[in-house]
DNA sequence: TCCATGGTTGGACTATACGTCCAGATTGGA
DNA sequence: TCCAATCTGGACGTATAGTCCAACCATGGA
């Protein structure tokens, strides 16, 4: 099940027992990797799920992107296996006694096993037609904001800054998601995506025009 | 834990030990009432949830309007108890050596424990941000006349049968939903209720000055 | 620098939907 | 039968949803 490097690396030596114990104690559906963060390779790996070997680049360049959400942990985030499966992975900046970095711990979750479970649970006797949420999103103002800054934070860019074709496309999305279907909506939105009613209803009018054209 | 009528009813030596099965396989969280169609009684009670007992009428009156998947089998559909715990249910007609309708049975299964096991699984790793459920309710119509017709089955009148109280129940229960934050609620509700809008106007303020007085 | 162009803006304006009100019709008892 | 409570259709005023347009930037090319 342990695989590490050859010659023993001191930092494995160090963290080998946390890295098996966490192995173990989540059975077959997650697995442990040890990156040494100066060669960006991978020291070892407990319960292997990607085929992954010591040495073998460790592709984690996308770690710094993330926002470390304080103490040197970052996730749990979502990633995506080629052949389908969803993993939650937590990763942890692992330092020295002069606290510089030396490695980085990742755990990869294999959500499947349990998503299908919970799917077999909220299945059970479940009737088919209704479902048991709340009928409508109470603060869908909260909702709309979101999703403006999530996009924002795709692009990169303040909300004020964005182009056309951008606030075409979040507007699609809350479009489809039927919030121009609940009262007062739209000069929320307009607000959100600061722009003013009439230029909302204009792109509004595009996107229509551009559903019909396909 | 079983409670039957206490002249034996005939019926219910011929039904009882299949009621108390399925009571006994389902654990505490299922009951099973088998009711009488003539008189619109229950007949007896394995594992009460609602308190009912034998010689209580049986309010089932709306079962006629379902429409009967076959084979007199009816459900599984949702019904919500006071407490606001989820069962669902199916009921079967039972039929005597003439084929003719003698008693109905029920089983009622809350769904709570199960849909509880079912979030901590599917919320367990999950990462954080991201929801992918659409922001808003598609066809909130539907779901408008579902919340009704679940009441009324529970109530066993049909629609337009309905006292005040118990309009001013559904209403309340739809309004706290948040139907009446998007376009074009009123009407349909009023329609699904039975009531022209005037009144569900009324029936509305009405429920705003109850909780104003408390 | 000036202009042309495409997009945005505030405001005016119409069409719907919301919510209130009331006189007359209905309903369910005493 | 009559009364009281309730419901109803329609009229009405207000708020919100959409449309439209002239004026107003911003950008880039001449």
């Amino acid at each position: 099940m342990e695989t590490t490097a050859d010659g023993a690396d001191p930092r494995v030596r160090a963290w080998a027992p946390v890295c098996q114990a966490i192995a173990l104690l989540l059975g077959p559906y997650a697995e442990v990797v040890l990156h040494d963060v100066a060669s960006d390779r991978v020291l070892g790996v407990w319960n292997p799920m990607s085929r992954r070997e010591p040495g073998d680049p460790s592709l984690l360049g996308e770690l710094d992107r993330l926002e470390p959400s304080a103490h040197d942990v970052y996730g749990p985030y979502q990633k995506l296996l080629s052949d389908g499966r969803r993993l939650s992975s937590v990763s942890a900046v692992l330092r020295d006694a002069e606290g510089r970095p030396s490695a980085v711990l990742c755990v990869n979750l294999d959500r499947t096993p349990l998503e299908q479970a919970a799917a077999v649970l909220a299945g059970f006797a479940a009737p088919s037609q209704p479902r048991p949420e709340a009928l409508f999103e109470q603060d869908w103002t909260e909702r709309v904001h979101q999703v403006v800054g999530s996009f924002v934070r795709e692009r990169g860019r303040p909300v004020d800054r964005l182009g056309r074709e951008d606030r075409l496309a979040v507007l699609s999305e809350l479009d489809q998601a039927g919030v121009f279907a609940v009262r007062r909506a739209a000069p929320v939105v307009a607000g959100a995506l600061k722009v003013s009613r009439s230029t909302l209803y204009a792109l509004l009018a595009e996107l229509k025009a551009q559903r019909n054209d396909s």
